[in-house]
DNA sequence: ATTTTGGGCACT
DNA sequence: GTGCCCAAAATT
């Protein structure tokens, strides 16, 4: 190749071509350094053919400066690129950055010094010297480690250096990680577990591209059934992508994984340090890496020989991207294995409908585990109604939930309360003049939060201190706080059981993984003796010891128009009631509802699982929604509300006219100011057959916006916002 | 995205 | 003519 195309990661430019001088060695997938006016540009070298472009005269290429030290991107990758751009319709360079997520990784191998003794005595002994030489036999490690070993300063080190008794020695500055063995330990499993274990062993050998949902109910031991085709990619040294949620539940995921496995998989997630990044995407394109657990943004990073991927809890929400590129990991997912030839496992007790509709289909093959591990069974479910049992005015916990709480203090139980709402009210109002306190860059109620004392906006991380008084009237002591937050319902359960050991557990207080393995620990430990938390609780986590969940308010969620409200109801309620009854004692699941006739609460109660599904289908179909059509937005966002009126405006005036495609909008979008950003929205509902991604390139392609202007397209939004 | 260019305009 | 500002064009 002497001449090449090239993906550059820059969203506007996106592919230009250059001459190859003599020399260097560059082939499709190559990461390159490319000259652009007088800077550099990094970009990956791509099939001519496949990118768009017209040639450019042989006489305007400038020659690429150089091929970066990292193994080319494979075919199969950059086929996944291509295809997640086309179907999200988002700029090719802002996918392939996601592949390139280390800057540092690209400089290559970096070397560190390390020392060793060379046996040489020092000329003049000392005992500071003599210790350690002693401390140091057989040691390598850098001045500062060393000096560290043997319990004396780096000067003494150094000194050692001088005198020759210690040489250097270049090594890589990421070490390698431990090797997981795939044969550890072992675990038991039920004839269940056995049967759907075996099955993916197969496919993991055959090294073939096959989907599967592994369907199984809360506490049947979904983990421990995969761990088994995670051991066989291992023996036949071929590398493990899990998928996980929430990076507050790996703590658990890695201790059952090292009790398997003998040591820790490598993490990613997008709050590693820029050295533990370049250390794992080395080690992942390398091959190195043998097991990788990830949130979504581990999907595209470069494996050298991926043979499994696990999508865990694959219904949850947070696997959909909601900024930048708007992508669905759990559906990448299968597309990457599809491109790699590669089994990918969708694990969760509560699946999308969608997946589900795939394993109906026979698209995706279903692996059932319908009953729980050992001796534990599904709890009992009761509703409580609200317009019936009605707690105290500024009280949420009913009393016959009060009773249950109690009745497990007298007995040493654990109790979980559930409310999705962070900080201790939603609304903070003025008693004298009415005036509430709302985000001045969001369209949002300030949340107050009484642990650390501010009123908080939960969407761009505005925070103030609650004025003595109102800002409007100048009242002093006037502010109400306005409905429950979960800080709220720890206060109240504190005054119903005084003697409780209650914990708030949000993310606000499990914010990094050792707070996180600290909860855990001391609920082990029975150190809590009443759990009020968030959605982050209603997953991932195994205490024997808790019998009883109480939902304070299953309503919360049916609010607001979002189109999968229903389905997230009953997920979120599944899932925190299977946290009840998971050792030997039966648990008890109590649903406050003001809406006990509402279906999915009827499904719920009744443990109907399918009746739900069924009619959630049903509506679906009715409403041309996901899987039966499709939906799509277009978000207009300006820092000036003319501007993205005037552009959102424009969008609708030229909108083209289809059969299969209804055009809803430009409106204000529900949240019409977010983050200082004025937003117009318009919504697309689609007919399956209908090309809705290539309508919208067209009608987009044609127009140009303001500098200001930001226009962004979500493909199967989740969220309405 | 960043840099270069060029047109319009005030000022000399 | 020169300097300055801003918008438009170019970057391979």
């Amino acid at each position: 190749m002497n001449r090449v195309r090239c993906l550059v990661f820059n969203a506007a430019l996106g592919v230009l071509d250059y001459r190859v001088p003599d020399g260097l060695a560059v082939e499709h997938g190559s990461v390159v350094v490319a000259p652009l006016g007088p800077r550099q540009i990094t970009g990956i070298v791509w099939e001519e053919k496949r990118l768009p472009g017209d040639s450019v005269p042989e006489a305007k290429l400038r020659p690429l400066l150089d091929v970066l030290p990292v193994p080319p991107i494979r075919a199969e990758l950059r086929r996944l690129i291509e295809w997640t751009a086309d179907y999200y319709c988002a700029p090719l360079s802002s996918v392939a950055r996601m592949v390139i997520s280390s800057g540092g990784a690209l400089r290559g191998p970096a070397t560190v010094t390390e020392y060793r003794l060379t046996g040489t005595e020092p000329d003049r002994m000392t005992p500071k010297r003599a210790q350690a030489l002693d401390a140091l036999q057989g040691e390598q490690a850098t001045i500062r480690e060393l000096a560290e070993l043997a319990g004396v300063s780096d000067g003494v080190v150094r000194g050692l250096l001088n005198q020759g008794c210690l040489e250097p020695v270049e090594v890589d500055i990421d070490r390698p990680y431990p090797r997981a063995d795939a044969g550890h330990a072992t675990v038991e499993l039920s004839e269940e577990q056995k049967a759907v274990s075996a099955r993916l062993v197969d496919a993991v050998e055959a090294r073939e591209f096959a989907p599967f949902l592994l369907d199984g109910v809360t506490g049947s031991g979904k983990t421990e059934t995969y761990f088994e085709p995670m051991a066989a990619a291992l023996r036949i040294e071929l590398q493990v992508l899990v998928l996980l949620p929430e990076i507050a539940l790996t703590e658990a995921f890695l201790r059952r994984f090292e009790d398997r496995f003998g040591a820790p998989p490598v993490v990613w997630h997008s709050s590693l340090k820029s050295t533990e990044r370049r250390r794992a995407w080395r080690a992942i394109a390398s091959g190195e890496a043998q097991v990788v657990v990830g949130a979504r943004s581990s999907l595209f990073l470069p494996y050298r020989n991926l043979g499994l991927i696990v999508v865990d809890e694959a219904h949850e929400v947070s696997f959909k991207q909601d900024d930048g590129v708007r992508y669905n990991a759990r559906d990448v997912a299968v597309m990457r294995a599809r491109f790699e030839k590669l089994p990918v496992v969708l694990a969760s007790a509560t699946p999308a409908l969608e997946s589900l509709q795939m394993a109906e289909s026979g698209v995706y093959e279903k692996l059932e585990l319908p009953s729980r591990f050992g001796a534990a069974e599904l709890p009992e479910i009761q509703v409580l109604d609200l317009t019936e049992d009605k707690p105290e005015r500024g009280r949420w916990i009913a009393p016959p939930l009060a009773r249950e709480l109690f009745a497990r203090l007298e007995r040493g139980e654990q109790s979980l309360l559930f409310l999705n709402r962070r900080g201790y009210a939603p609304l903070t109002l003025c008693r004298n003049c009415g005036f509430r306190f709302q985000c001045s860059n969001c369209t949002a109620w300030l949340v107050e939060h009484r642990f650390s004392q501010r009123l908080a906006c939960h969407h761009c991380g505005h925070e103030e201190q609650p004025p003595a008084t109102c800002p409007e009237c100048g009242e002093p002591d006037c502010l109400v706080a306005c409905g429950p937050g979960v800080e709220r319902i720890a206060d109240e359960v504190a005054e119903i059981l005084p003697e409780a050991r209650v914990a708030v557990v949000t993310s606000d207080t499990l914010n990094t993984p050792e707070k996180a393995a600290e909860f855990v620990a001391q609920a082990e430990a029975k150190a809590i003796d009443v759990i009020v938390g968030t959605q982050l609780v209603t997953k991932g986590f195994h205490f024997p010891e808790l019998t009883l969940v109480g939902v304070i308010d299953a309503d919360l969620g049916l609010e607001g128009g979002d189109l999968r409200a229903a389905e997230r109801t009953y997920q979120q309620i599944a899932q925190v009631a299977g946290r009840a009854g998971r050792g030997a004692k039966p648990g008890t699941v109590l649903i406050q509802t003001r809406h006990p006739e509402a279906p999915v609460i009827e499904a719920l109660a009744a443990g109907d699982r399918d009746a739900f599904y069924e009619a959630e289908t049903e509506g679906r179909r009715h409403a041309g929604a996901p899987p039966f059509g499709r939906w799509a937005a277009i978000i207009v966002s300006s820092e000036d509300e003319a501007e993205a009126k005037h552009a959102a405006n424009r969008i609708g005036a030229t909108r083209p006219h289809h059969d299969e495609i209804l055009i809803l909008g430009p409106a204000p979008a529900p949240m019409a100011l977010l983050r200082g950003r004025y937003r117009y929205r318009l919504l697309l509902n689609a007919r399956r057959s209908a090309q809705v991604q290539d309508v919208i390139r067209d009608w987009l392609g044609q127009l140009d916006f303001p500098r200001g202007v930001r226009v962004s397209v979500d493909i199967d939004p989740y969220s309405f916002v």
